[in-house]
DNA sequence: TCCTAAACGAGACGGTACGTCCTGTCTTAGT
DNA sequence: ACTAAGACAGGACGTACCGTCTCGTTTAGGA
């Protein structure tokens, strides 16, 4: 979110991702205001507007530091197993401060151009993790092999996303468990009609 | 949305509904302001704000008239086919005006109560027609026994909505198709192995 | 400086007026910002904004009130005292607050309009009140006939408000006394050589 | 308008003199702001600031160059037509671009001490000259033994300025013609009561 | 039919934040 | 060593809306 042309000071960058994570963390990112990160971060306005485009740009920053420090996409070699982990990742991530300025981005995402640029890049890495999990599981025999993994994504992290932003209930970890199961028919391999092994032991 | 003593001039309401809509309509939710509504419709400022809480809450009784409009859900007695038509007709509707202002509606649900109570409440009369479908269609043997019904309207809605509020990709009918598809082993009940016929005719 | 409409706040006014004065003789007209009289005077900066063109107008205005108190142009019959008791008034006026702000209105006068206008405009009364004096001292024979009463101003605050403007000296008392014992034979008839009464005695 | 310690760049100097006049001439000098003049003159911020303290000081040094292309005073031995010259010079300098940059230094005057000082050193300079002339035309009895010749540039000049500055009036030739000749009883000598020629011959 | 209380239009008000502009200082590279 | 370039903290600008608050002026019902 920003061109770095060496000239530009490291300690203001870092108080202004600080700033505006703390203020978006006690206010929410709708009520943060520029001015107000400026202030916390006992940076001039001028810094600010130099750098990022709009308050979003700020946060999306923030957001990608934070979560480039996540490991990867777990891999235990039980695809259903690697997906509920990381679900449950999720679900509890979207609980926390961080998850409160996605949430933000998101709602920005609707109006604004960058914010939904923005959404959309980071998001195209956490899909494009998954889908790699989920091609090896199919190499596996984990996953069907008629099942455009694309649409599998949608599948699992589309009910996510409508709980969590919608509020149509409440997003436990039993619901996930639930939404799981239920597509457990759509993902794995159809049972061979009792010969045969079943579907996932080795 | 508004208490209704009768001394109210229903000319006011209709103009101030017409207004937010067009408004909407021409730069976005967000970038309406209720002064601006209150120019157009010839109103003072005051005349909202005695009736309406938000900027949220006057496009949200815009959206439930004419969202009252609507036929009921689809019912041909084929549950998948109506699946389609349904979720075709939702697809469809995201790409109009009103679907602009729904998407405004979800964003501000995001940060303020009142919309987001609004949200709900609209999605709730929904999901209720959809879970009575699906209830329907369950008595007739298309949908599997213990599929909790709430939980398969999270499937078939989370990918639209996840697709559409996140950008993830262009949301074209053949997208539904393919989410329906991959979704009808977890709808529809397990093939009764070998005898009976396979759950589609062919 | 202002339309009436009536629903204006009057308090505001005498706030804004007040704290604006009050500013300028702090800090001078330069270095007073409408955010500052706003603030001093507990007043938003758009009703500031609503009424008042610019700072300038402001101060126009303050000056306006002032002055109007003044009583007129001294006459006691005698025009070369009148000119002396009046030009030290202006020139101890010039050193109190009001003449500090009337320099600034000056200053402002030279690149904005509105200023320019508002001092044209102030000036246009006293120069008219001081023509009136000396048309009357003219009938009474004190003037020389072939004077341009407008004239006669310029040559009696020009080199006033020349000094004072340009600093090219200290403004004292006695320097306008030499003013205008230096113009007494450009303003007074001539004398009629020798015979005849001399030019003021009755 | 500077210390000159060798080192310095004599074409950034003039670039920065040229851009300055040049900028103040399209937009006045208080539009004109030292960003623009670095910009236009392909210089940085700083070598501005390192040999001029502010803005005025600039156009002080961009004035006192221009002005030193000038002849002295005009002698041709008849002070009253010297007078008729020079003032007219004056008046048709006023309404140049120099005119105008001058007039925002002395606007600039009223409130800054750098510019104060250089407009009271520019103008001390003029004075002396015309203090000179004066002095010269009392010697040949061209000019009123009594008078103060500091007090007779005021009155000269002062209604010039005044003018000028104030915009009381149009400020046309024939104006500054009725001034000198409306001031003529105050600086020539008066006439000798029926012996000899009177002041104009006619 | 009149009276009265509400709802209404109009818009002033105190505020907050906006994004821009310029100030004068400072830091960093490049001659 | 001086320069060009430009980042930086600071602060005022004038604008746009916010939501609240009088103001008279309709206007609709109950007396």
């Amino acid at each position: 979110m920003s061109t770095a042309p060496s000239r530009r000071s490291e300690k203001a960058r870092q108080a202004i991702l600080e700033a505006a994570f703390g203020l978006c963390v006690e206010r929410g990112l709708a009520a943060t205001t520029i001015e107000a990160i400026a202030a916390r971060a006992g940076v001039a306005k001028t810094t600010i507007y130099r750098w990022w485009p709009s308050k979003a740009a700020i946060l999306l920053e923030v957001v990608e530091v934070r979560r480039s420090a996540d490991g990867g996409y777990p891999d235990t070699g039980d695809i259903m197993a690697d997906l509920a982990t990381q679900t449950a990742n999720v679900t509890r991530l979207f609980e926390t401060e961080l998850g409160a300025i996605w949430r933000g981005l998101i709602a920005a995402a609707q109006t604004e151009d960058i914010a939904a640029e923005g959404v959309r890049r980071i998001l195209r890495g956490a899909i494009d993790e998954c889908v790699a999990r989920l091609a090896k599981a199919r190499d596996a025999g984990q996953i069907r092999e008629d099942l455009d993994l694309e649409i599998a994504v949608e599948l699992i992290y589309g009910p996510i996303y409508h709980t969590w932003l919608l509020g149509t209930r409440a997003m436990s970890p039993p619901f996930m468990d639930s939404v799981l199961d239920a597509l457990r028919p759509s993902l794995q391999p159809p049972p061979s009609c009792g010969v045969g092994p079943p579907p996932v032991a080795g």
